[in-house]
RNA sequence: GGCUCCAUAGUUCAAGGGAUAGAAUAGAAGUUUCCUAAACUUUAGAUCCAGGUUCGAGUCCUGGUGGAGUCACCA
């Protein structure tokens, strides 16, 4: 339509003004004026002289003359409002009603994919609520890439190696007793976090005993004998040390087996897992390979720099002075891996905000590095979670854990559920089934609505809500719409004739206007990384819906042809919905 | 301190340089003989401050103020 529309303003303005525009842009025309698409006359202000509300209104007599879609218009000031025939929303409905992936766009096979970074936890400690928000935010954005028409793998780096995993494991060697996720019943991320915890008690312990033995801070911090036997450790590790290799691959085991059971609840997943046990020598040879060409150099002390002052950034160290790798180094050996592994257009970081520099830098140095890629690197940067106290922390505890926090979610949505009681003839399963699809809507809904780039402030004191502008309001009116389809015992799914001479009710035409914008969402949405957008275009489809819903009859229509109208367009309603908060990794019930 | 990001109703979020700044929640008032009231309808309430660019600024620029992050041989 906007095609057509297009075509014809450049044609028009050239009649009437002698002038050639390049592109005209539409918006939907506001609520309180009459209209569909509104052109903005100023706009063409600085290539025709003249009055806008002329230039309007001649350009709107142009359109409804030659443009049969077009039926009437009225110009506001410099707007120009044009109003669209009810025959062609009612073609358009009936030729997107049929399509069944409207709005997705199928991947051309040849084309190199687009590999999305997600999660990337650190193996010794459980997943909290800023993990929550990374997850939901990585596997929706890769779901609507998918959408949007591109080949996507979902990967993530896991951080298993490192002076942080060696913390725990010496913990739980001093202080564990043998305890097992079997002997104690804990998820095993958890065990493990707990003697994350512990550690830095007993850490805190000796720093406080060494000072009171006359050390200075910095130098009881360093030389508490916690912290130097889990140098010690680390070291053991690299070498290889059997005992100690074992022990990390018991402990890392109990992990990934806690993780899988958080994963599957919030029902992401990785079609690759990148380890940094595995990649974090790869790095090192790049980086010796670079140190010959010239582009980093070396310290006194035998550290690896790279020089970054004339970008504006500071030096950057790529390898420690006993020859270790550093995070850097890691993450330079893990992208060339994954363009070597995968032909790929584009790599997405999904990590928090705080790390905006270290990516900055990283492409920086892959770029200086030679790799062409490294401009198609992003770094999907969003704001961290936090609390009314502050940041969360782990090692303190401040943390809102993300096990419980689903548990606690499927707890208020039973409460909720049982009190309304309208779940007849279902089966326990069934109704536990739904608790958690409801609970767990609500709190991806209630991360994902919100810009990426935005902090989100979360008060445990105050639950999410399940009313308003929620994942259950959205996920209520699918159920309803599933309700009306259950009811309907006539064959609604044939093909209308006589669209030409039906005029729709202006809830009808709306709803059909707000569906129609579906597929724009969906690209939309995938250039900008932000599932945010999808999250709004589905609440306001439903609450187009409802209103809809409340003020005329679908079921109850005396027209037979209006009744099918509307049960299809509910119909397709729902199957919006559906295919929308499946791109935010969200269920619809059939009930509820 | 340098750099980066953020600032919108009491609160949580919207607004591709465009019209009278939208929702939700909390507040006030209504709607169940009818397709699920987790809904609908009505009502009141906001762009941090000062300049500038523009026909037009919540949005762009400059300077303040307030907040967050970062500037590690941690990841």
């Amino acid at each position: 339509m906007q095609k057509i529309l297009e075509q014809a303003v450049k044609k028009g303005l050239q009649k009437i003004c002698n002038v050639t525009i390049d592109s005209v842009e539409f918006q939907a025309t506001k609520k309180d004026f009459e209209g569909d698409f509104t052109i903005v006359v100023f706009a063409f202000l600085r290539l025709i002289k003249g009055n806008p509300v002329e230039i309007g209104t001649k350009l709107g007599e142009y359109l409804v003359e030659n443009v049969t879609e077009v039926s009437s218009f009225n110009v506001v000031k410099g707007f120009l409002n044009l109003v669209i025939s009810d025959s062609y929303f009612l073609n358009s409905f009936n030729t997107i009603y049929k399509i069944e992936n409207f709005g997705f766009v199928t991947p051309n096979p040849k084309a190199k994919a687009v590999m999305v970074e997600y999660s990337s936890p650190n193996t010794n400690k459980p997943l909290h609520l800023g993990h929550i928000r990374n997850n939901l935010l990585g596997y929706s954005v890769a779901e609507i890439i998918a959408a949007s028409g591109k080949k996507v793998y979902k990967t993530q780096i896991i951080n298993d190696r490192g002076i942080h995993i060696c913390k725990s494991m010496l913990a739980w060697q001093r202080y564990g007793n043998g305890e097992t996720p079997e002997s104690t019943s804990l998820k095993g991320d958890k065990l493990v976090g707990n003697y994350y915890v512990k550690f830095d008690q007993e850490y805190k312990k000796e720093i406080t005993k060494l000072i009171a033995k006359g050390k200075t801070e910095e130098e009881a911090k360093k030389q508490a004998p916690i912290l130097v036997e889990a140098q010690q450790m680390l070291r053991k590790w690299e070498a290889g040390d059997t005992e100690v290799v074992a022990l990390w691959k018991k402990m890392n085991q109990w992990v990934f087996d806690g993780f899988d059971i958080t994963y599957t609840a919030l029902g992401v997943n990785f079609d690759k897992n990148y380890y940094e046990s595995n990649t974090y020598l790869l790095g090192k040879d790049v980086v010796a390979e670079g140190l010959k060409k010239g582009i980093f150099f070396k310290k006194e002390d035998g550290s690896v720099w790279i020089d970054l002052t004339e970008e504006g950034l500071d030096e950057k160290i790529v390898l420690r002075a006993d020859g270790t790798a550093v995070y850097m180094t890691q993450d330079i050996g893990t992208a060339i891996e994954r363009f070597k592994d995968f032909d790929l257009e584009s790599l997405i970081y999904t990590v928090g905000n705080e790390q905006d520099y270290h990516f900055k830098v990283l492409f920086l140095i892959l770029s200086k590095l030679g790799y062409t890629w490294a401009k198609n690197c992003y770094h999907l940067s969003y704001g961290m979670v936090d609390l009314p106290s502050g940041k969360m922390k782990s090692r303190e505890g401040t943390v809102v854990d993300a096990d419980d926090l689903m548990l606690e979610m499927t707890n208020t949505a039973r409460s909720i559920s049982q009190e309304l009681g309208k779940l007849e003839g279902y089966s326990t399963e069934e109704k536990e089934v739904l608790y958690k699809t409801i609970g767990l809507g609500a709190l991806k809904y209630y991360i994902l609505k919100v810009d990426p780039k935005k902090r989100i402030l979360f008060n445990p004191e105050e639950s999410v809500d399940f009313a308003g502008n929620t994942g259950p309001f959205i996920q209520y009116t699918y159920a309803r719409i599933q309700s009306i389809l259950r009811k309907a015992n006539f064959d609604y799914q044939i093909t209308l004739s006589k669209v030409n001479e039906v005029s729709l009710h202006e809830k009808e035409r709306s709803l059909i206007k707000q569906l129609l914008l579906f597929p724009e969402i969906i690209q939309n949405a995938a250039a900008n990384h932000s599932p945010a957008l999808i999250a709004n275009y589905t609440y306001d489809l439903v609450k187009e819906y409802n209103s809809f819903y409340q003020t005329v009859p679908i079921l109850g229509c005396e027209n037979e042809q209006e009744k099918i109208r509307r049960t299809q367009l509910s119909e397709k309603v729902g199957k919006i919905i559906k295919a929308a908060f499946k791109l935010l990794g969200i269920n619809v019930p059939e009930r509820m």
